[in-house]
DNA sequence: GGCGAAGTGGAGCATTTTTCTCCGCTTCAT
DNA sequence: ATGAAGCGGAGAAAAATGCTCCACTTCGCC
């Protein structure tokens, strides 16, 4: 039985995940193991301590994501009851994690698809996704030929950080300004279809 | 007066600046420069003997990005007659010609605003593309709260290649399909507008 | 408030990566 | 045919990064 962290520890263990989280989705998954451990506020070799290599963090860092994915993706499904908010609010919230950010970047270097431990969290999120957007569709509130893959690549670019001199939060609240645009053209888009529902009453 | 360049070194420098643009593009301003060079088939002396060092490479890159721009931007202008087309086109041409992906690679490393070489461009370029959008919101073709800076950053966005296993080539097909549906979100967005026109309609 | 286990930080060595020079050989253009 | 221009890439030098190690500090229990 591994016995409770110390409070100090698993401090320190949040802190150096939440910094690898912003450095990885600013700069990519190669950036130097030192810089994440000033940014946490932490000695390398704490850092060393925790995650025996950057694999490792790297891993903890993509679990963590997926996991709080999940819980948006629940969230946003249960507690909004029009398809298309929920769409939007599950989106809201991606942006906010910042998963959008930094599962990409860590494509590259952690296989999400196929690891043991990431893999079922990964595909559940999928699944819960999936199925808002479905919902928003049949709703006819969102246009057809826009996918499942579309509306995450969307918002991949839309919450990558631009490069650029301003600083991270302000790079952030223009993120926050373009989702919403993303957002508006979805629902314009549906909006302006010819309504195909018709075809999919049952007939007679 | 310089005289003029040997063939084979035009060549090289031309397949240089190509490959650092992609490159760049791809994996931003600090790609080895060796990768440049083996990418272009020249040799890293090569290189080293047409661009002194990495600025002087970057540099060159950013004027010639720019320079395409206005051209760019000057076509789109002149050959299309309906404004929202002419923004459209211009989209299209500034995705295929990477420049919305390189120039802001560039901007952490080159000063885009103040160098006296790239500065004039750089203005020139964005006094032609503030006309194309004027010239569609006019029209009603473009939402009045969609400024310069949100179009021009959202083809950043798209511009730039996502991370993940997939080849360059599939990575911009992708783009091209996100960039149509941004136009296409564009377009409903205004078209679903109340329209102010009379407002702008002289009085009597 | 004392004690041992747990945790910390960062100097510094090892390794990898990147830059850039140098010069013997090749190619172009006249 | 010739010489000026260009080429390539080995390898020395420098920079960036990875990671260990251990003397010191802090926590949490009694």
């Amino acid at each position: 039985m591994a016995r409770p962290m110390r409070a100090d520890a698993r401090r320190n263990q949040e802190q150096i995940l939440l910094a690898a989280r912003d450095l990885v989705a600013e700069r990519g998954p190669d950036v130097p193991l030192d810089e994440v451990a000033r940014r946490a506020g932490v000695g390398i070799g704490t850092l060393y301590r925790r995650f025996p290599d950057r694999e490792a963090l790297l891993h903890a860092l993509a679990l963590d994501a997926l996991t709080r994915t999940v819980a948006a993706a629940h969230a946003a499904a249960e507690q909004e009851t029009d398809p298309f908010d929920a769409l939007a609010r599950y989106l809201r919230e991606a942006l906010e994690l910042r998963v959008s950010a930094v599962l990409p970047a860590l494509m590259d270097v952690v296989d999400l698809g196929n690891d043991p431990e990431l893999g079922p969290v990964r595909e559940k999120s999928a699944r819960l996704v999936r199925s808002i957007l479905d919902r928003a569709r049949t709703a006819g509130a969102l246009p057809h030929d826009v996918t499942f893959e579309d509306v995450g690549m969307m918002l991949v670019r839309i919450a990558r950080p631009l490069p650029g001199p301003l600083p991270a939060e302000a790079k952030h609240e223009l993120a926050r300004r373009h989702l919403e645009l993303f957002i508006r053209g979805l629902g314009a888009l549906a909006a302006g279809e010819p309504a195909v529902a018709a075809e999919l009453r049952v007939p007679g």
